[in-house]
DNA sequence: CGTACTGATGTCAGTTACTGACATGACAGT
DNA sequence: ACTGTCATGTCAGTAACTGACATCAGTACG
């Protein structure tokens, strides 16, 4: 590598935009060569060409980096909320329909290798955990409202987040070919069943 | 109870119990006067007369400290599980109805100074949900286990997180004076009606 | 045309959570 | 007493984060 090229790797790092793009695409790759343990912020950053202090501004600790698309995931959700209703199930799987529009096919591969690297490490799954408990948060907060009760708000919600996990899991896992919309009637169906 | 039972037990205390549970009883007092993150480990340790290091061979990490008691809760769950059941939604409540016994007025108080400091930490809400997780896992492997089909065993065993969490919640929250099975009921009554 | 302002980045020093390796000292059974 | 075990101490090291300050391309404005 000549100096021009690192005088203009330097200039791109510092003034192309996307560094988070690009910093999330690194440490995915690394991640998936190295493990998550295995890889250091430093080396995500230097991949990225950026700084390690840059990483850090742009996401408040390492594990955020593989949840960098989350937020578009829980506007997405909230959006396909009915604008009233009374029955909150029912509103709860409105956004859960919605939300299906974000787990085409051309995504499992991607799905999976990060939920692989997620499974693999208790830290990442925590945060995973977190992610999904604010989005049961807001969902509450829309609920209630909406002149729902506090409780039956929080259970329905909880509840549409529970549905999504079981249906996000088995869409994900080897050898699963239905798509998320069928996987996500079957839940619904067994939960019918359920009640 | 024999002399060497006493001996026992005041090895135990010297050697096992002890730390731990010093540990955990200064990080309580600590946190909640100079809050979680205005703490460190080695203050813990000196308050507790151990070093840094050995606070690390109790608990894995800082937070874990906070959850010393936890083990015994899911434990408390599995065991009130009905041994053979048809209907996952029923064992699932049994079980509930097992663990409420952990939770009477005499450790409310603690529970929400406890609760006071993880509702003001990101990071400790993550491990919170992290063992609410594991306990449904543990449930679902069970309910598995009684031949119910794995989906159904996995949706049982999140409602029944969710109505505990509901229920602890609410039963926490200042001003609150009913007791926990009391909430519990209203809590499974509004679950009922949502369905 | 230049000058000041903004925003993303670099640099650097420091704190603290956590880990591995090895030493010590009390107790248990022999 | 002798020895093994187990909780603890000691120490050095790594890596995740943070705060303070410097730098420099692009932009707005005179």
């Amino acid at each position: 590598m000549s100096a021009s090229d690192i005088t203009m790797m330097g200039i791109m790092a510092r003034w192309q935009g996307g560094a988070a793009e690009r910093l999330k695409e690194a440490a995915l790759g690394l991640f998936q060569t190295q493990g998550y343990d295995g890889t250091t912020v430093a080396e995500i950053a230097a991949a990225a060409g950026v700084t390690e202090r840059t990483f850090f501004r742009h996401f408040t600790d390492k594990r955020e980096v593989l949840f960098f698309d989350q937020q578009s995931f829980e506007g997405t959700f909230l959006n396909a909320l009915p604008a009233s209703s009374a029955d909150p199930i029912a509103a709860v799987i409105a956004g859960l329909g919605g939300a299906a529009a974000l787990f085409g096919e051309e995504r499992r591969g991607w799905s999976r290798a990060r939920q692989a690297i997620i499974a693999a490490n208790p830290g990442l799954q925590e945060r995973e955990l977190l992610k999904l408990s604010l989005l049961a948060v807001s969902l509450t907060r829309e609920l209630a409202g909406r002149g729902i009760d506090p409780i039956s708000a929080a259970l329905a919600a909880e509840t549409g987040v529970a549905v999504f996990r079981t249906t996000f899991t088995t869409w994900v896992a080897e050898g699963e070919t239905r798509s998320f919309p069928e996987i996500q009637d079957e839940v619904l169906e067994r939960l019918r069943a359920l009640l």
